[in-house]
DNA sequence: ATGAAAGCGCTAACAA
DNA sequence: TTGTTAGCGCTTTCAT
């Protein structure tokens, strides 16, 4: 027997290509990772060899001898709905082009469970981080001043951000599009807010739609969240009932489309004219909210530049470049359509 | 000077660990990874230690030595649209339970960037695979075979899958909505076919439509194809005009629910009355199906269900259980609304 | 342009 | 129950 101690795992090693090739394996891994420090003659040998046994290259062992992955980490919030599509597929887009891969988690809206997906992501020693939000705990923050890799919070502007923040003014755009209900004549108004766990992006929402009513003297008929914001039907049902245990609604303000889209199905179900008895405003503007006539008037987020950005920010960090601006603020658009 | 060639990653280590905590390296990761296997005092000790300096297991290290990830690769076509949402979401929470990280991939339906990514998963040695589809080139299905990692394949059924399959019958659930045009007396029907990059299923479910139309004797007045399927109101101005250049059209299949909806609407804007005039019948129900009056009478999908047992079934296999049945076959339901 | 030696941080194998 | 030793597959450092 040969003695050895330990297996290998069968599988085919760069010391395999390098048998093959007959040259030294470090050879081979210039080769295979800096073409352009080898020779064009063994360049070509190398990869023929690699080719010809079938080398796929093991990224753990590399990454370890390296200290330095080619993968980045995405903490989302929930993978079901489309809120964060356009965001994600962008940020994929930009990573997939510079090489790096993506490991995705889903906090389900609970800080604890984003602490413990960033310990996870940063055990795999991530490159860089994404993290949906600002809204973090302590342990986490701690973890990932320690850990010091570059993170990017999206969604959201922040005071003090953990690093670098690439997002929208959503109180800002919550004001705007309330105005818009008070500008159409509307007095008597009501804000559906959501409710999920840990967020807070729908409390800066109201913030925004406190704003707009406050600096107009309008009145705020009342407030209501909603613990299903998601489900079309059924929150817009909740909503209704809310508004008319109320005295003269005129004005609905939802912080997302969802709900927005729900109260609009369930008045015209119910006889109440949109925009005329009730005028109805949402944020967010995937499909859902232009398929139901007269059409949604709401907030139009960055979505798409949000993750675009994210992801090249991110870049220009894991390669090494500080900046001075690590805060980018992205516009939002009214988007006016038939319900206000 | 100590004479050292190389410098350490500057992180804290098992070795860290164990110096504070006075016993061996080996005693730390036991005491972390199968605390059974250590005593309760040495156990505290250790677990004292690791929180005192802020250790984070390097799992790159761990899988390379023990040759086991606990990481899983998921190749999705898309990330920013809803269809596989729940899938996604299923899959993961069951991973997640189960102690397993995600790296994800999008194909954009093209199966050449499906086999990069299986490359690049296989390079980061994960323990599974699932696949969305059973498309794929001859160059995936060799590195898999050679990989030897589970693989599980998603949202169809497959005669000779490359391991496991969760799906259901698209052609039959297709034949099933198309069946019901029928049954309500539908006799020149319009079939919209969705057409994104290297995606097949929606071929098998023209099939289900050719079925029902060839056993009841029913006229297929045209077929049509739909390049840009997930806009609703693109594509269905695009299926009424079509619709209009024929003759007599009283009943439209359409692949997926965002054409169904989208002719709907696009119906009702042209004062087409459905389903009187013309009905409609998609495939798949996300919310979309259900918001635009009369509602769409259409296929549910198992699609969390795909994704749950898709990710158990995958647990089971890297466990290392065989299965007789590596294939399973859920049910979709006919949901019945008002355009059909 | 190429190679030899050492070691990244961890765990398997063997030993006590 | 705990420790010693070797080595996972690769890349760094230094040398030629």
């Amino acid at each position: 027997m040969t003695g050895r101690r330990r297996q290998g795992t069968g599988r085919i090693t760069l010391d395999d290509v390098a048998r093959v090739a007959e040259v030294s394996p470090i050879t081979v891994s210039r080769a295979l990772r800096s073409p352009e420090k080898v020779s064009a003659a063994t360049r070509e040998r190398v990869e023929r060899a690699a080719a010809k046994v079938g080398y796929v290259p093991n990224r753990l062992a590399g990454a370890l001898a390296s200290n330095a992955s080619r993968v980045v980490g995405f903490v989302a919030a929930t993978l079901n709905n489309s809120i964060f599509g356009e965001t994600i597929q962008a940020f994929i887009d930009v990573l997939d082009d510079a090489g790096f891969q993506l490991l995705v988690g889903a906090s389900g809206y609970q800080a604890e469970r984003e602490e413990a997906l960033i310990r996870e992501f940063l055990s795999h020693r991530v490159a860089g981080l994404a993290l949906v939000g600002t809204t973090h705990t302590a342990g986490a923050r701690r973890m990932l001043a320690a850990a010091g890799v570059p993170v990017v919070e999206l969604w959201e502007l922040a005071d003090r951000p953990i690093d670098m923040v690439v997002g929208f003014d959503n109180r800002g755009a919550a004001r705007a599009v309330t105005e818009r209900l008070i500008e159409r004549g509307c007095r008597r108004l009501v804000a559906a807010v959501s409710l999920i766990g840990d967020e807070r992006r729908s409390e800066t929402r109201l913030a925004g739609f406190r704003d707009a009513a406050a600096e107009t003297g309008v009145a705020i008929a009342g407030e209501i969240r909603i613990e299903q914001p998601l489900l079309i039907n059924e929150s817009g049902a909740r909503i209704l009932d809310y508004i008319r245990s109320l005295d003269g609604v005129d004005g609905v303000f939802c912080t997302n489309e969802f709900m927005a889209t729900g109260t609009l199905v369930r008045c015209q179900a119910a006889g109440i004219r949109v925009p005329d008895d009730i005028a109805i405003v949402g944020m967010g503007d995937t499909q859902i909210a232009s398929v139901v006539p007269p059409g949604l008037t709401t907030i139009r987020f960055p979505d798409y530049e949000i993750g675009h950005t994210a992801a090249e920010t991110l870049i220009e960090r894991m390669a090494g470049r500080d900046f001075d601006t690590p805060s980018v603020r992205l516009d939002w658009n009214l988007v006016l359509r038939g319900t206000a």
